[in-house]
DNA sequence: CTGAAAGCGCTAACAC
DNA sequence: GTGTTAGCGCTTTCAG
């Protein structure tokens, strides 16, 4: 087996034209004649060329890659990004390579990753997980090969970010709760360093704080199932604890519904009301059936790539930082009216 | 800004050396003197070069690329396999070019998704969904590019495949059910031109048809998850139900389960048993706890990278079928005893 | 519209 | 060891 390469070569022996026609017939906006792209067309066909990619990257210094870094697959939100993203992107012609970051070793971690990607030429850069230092974002730049964060932001302002807005979701969440007639508010947080979970936290207090109430308690879940387990363990272990919790994000708030029902015995939302943020698909489980601030992936991976063909098509420098709006959607993990008649 | 390539002749030049030291240099076998060595080192890190990986696949033939065609990401068994393959290909020095087939437009899809996987020059593919045609896979063979069938086998002896087996798998299920005094059985079947339907079935309704017993009620979901819940709902709708069903993957048992318990009011385990496949997280969560058969996604990708590592290597060309077993998970799912003392 | 020629950034013989 | 010399398969001037 193995007729192995096939080149152009080969396609202009057999067709009776030069190299270069061929080459141009494989070019979109060239010229050929009817009469020579009968000929290619045949030759090709029957030697079954394809034209080497990688070969015309090579000097057309676009490779029509674009790398993804992303960390954590095990919470739904990010295998959804992976698939609109990937399926928009090669709907236009590119393809994406993935690259796994490890949550544990951080931002050092992401840069090794990113000069890697580099080696690989591509033409953007979207970053689904944690953060990059900015000598490598100054990298980056340097190369001409955009980066967008995807779900995150960043306080270096020359980075372009697409995001829910974080803050806006987490006042509506704390208003929902406090228009319920909740009174004891406990709050899950994510990993500490990331932007999600700081923005989140915020806007809950601010709406809490509008309301002149705060938080009752807090504990921290590191985004992990079983850490957030933990958490809702120590927040709701005693008889002291919330009437409502506000959990970072959706698959946090499974592993909280999960210890409150099945390890605790409490009822939801008759004993606790429970939020998250996300919108997973198992939030619309009647498992969980999960109050919930959806994000919209489609939007959020309609503006990364517009981000991205900007900058790679008119060379647009300037970095773009898009916050699109998360819906409040009610369901059942958060009781139906206030206590107190409203 | 944009100081764009830096090549390996501005290395050189500014080491002071030949193009080709440098060539050398970032090659892991060649041999480059100690004193050269350092004069590389700190021009290269000083002009932030790094290899184009592109430009050396041209040459080498080798991209380091491998090219994994997947479908179903919420199906929560594929995200575990992405992150792992990537992870572990991404410490061998190789990448993942990720493909999303429709799983609508089946086998015409993936055959040209996998002509455009080939315009890449990966080293490899892995076919984590859906099969692809004949000629295809002939054609691969042809360009020297080794395939294997993730989760699925063909009847195409020439392509090699990674699986659990199913089929034991199936058979353990229905023992299972068998010895904890079930009397009848539901199936809810997955897409029907799936391999891993087929035997999973064939194995269930063997282990039943070894105790003289056959199935009771069969209906498709399809592996959607709205499928199942209306299988489940045309399944359990009357009074003349199962007393167990054997849910060809998890995704669609928690389908299943959501339907049993929410809409038609009966408690799992003791109306009805419930058993799935594949054990992916959301399983072991108390809100399913459901009894299913563990794929061992490591072992899988491992195989995986063997196989491909030995053709891309080796040129080893014989296909390679490796079947693993599958570790049965009893959890709350099903009955503890049987009804009738054993 | 077409072919000849140059060269993208790199590796791989080949002599020295 | 090291530099020189050919290309890898392709796109892109440049003449014609």
């Amino acid at each position: 087996m193995a007729n192995e390469k096939v080149t152009s070569n080969d396609v202009a022996r057999l067709a009776g034209v030069s190299q270069s026609a061929v080459s141009r017939y494989f070019t979109p906006g060239s010229s050929v004649s009817k009469k020579t792209s009968e000929k290619i067309r045949v030759a090709a066909e029957q030697l079954g060329y394809r034209p080497n990619i990688l070969a015309r990257s090579l000097i057309t210094g676009r490779s029509r890659i674009i790398g993804l870094v992303v960390a954590y697959l095990e919470n739904y939100f990010y295998p959804e990004v992976v698939e609109r993203l990937s399926k928009v992107l090669q709907e236009q012609g590119y393809h994406v390579l993935v690259f796994i970051s490890s949550p544990a070793s951080a931002s050092e971690n992401v840069d090794q990753i990113t000069q890697e990607i580099l080696d690989y030429q591509v033409d953007g850069i979207v970053l689904a997980s944690a953060s990059m230092s900015s000598e490598l974002a100054a990298r980056c730049h340097a190369h001409g090969v955009p980066i967008v964060l995807f779900n995150r932001s960043q306080d270096d302002e020359r980075l372009s970010a697409v995001t829910s807005d974080n803050r806006a979701g987490g006042r509506k969440l704390a208003e929902l709760l406090l228009s319920l007639g909740h009174e004891k508010f406990g709050y899950i947080a994510g990993f500490e360093g990331a932007s999600t979970q700081r923005d989140r936290e915020a806007g809950f207090l601010e709406g809490l704080a509008a309301a002149g109430k705060s938080l009752y308690r807090r504990s921290v879940g590191n985004f992990r199932y079983e850490e957030a387990q933990a958490a809702a363990r120590r927040m709701f272990g005693s008889d002291d604890r919330p009437d409502a919790v506000f959990v970072c994000n959706d698959h946090m708030a499974f592993a909280v519904m999960d210890v409150l029902r099945f390890e605790l015995g409490l009822e939801i939302p008759q004993d606790v009301s429970v939020v998250g943020f996300d919108d997973v698909p198992p939030a619309r489980w009647p498992a969980y059936n999960l109050t919930t601030i959806r994000q919209d992936v489609d939007a959020m991976v309609a503006e990364t790539i517009r981000t991205l063909m900007r900058a790679i098509d008119n060379g647009d420098d300037q970095a773009r930082r898009v916050t699109l709006d998360g819906t409040l959607v009610v369901r059942g993990s958060t009781r139906k009216c206030p206590a107190t008649s409203n």
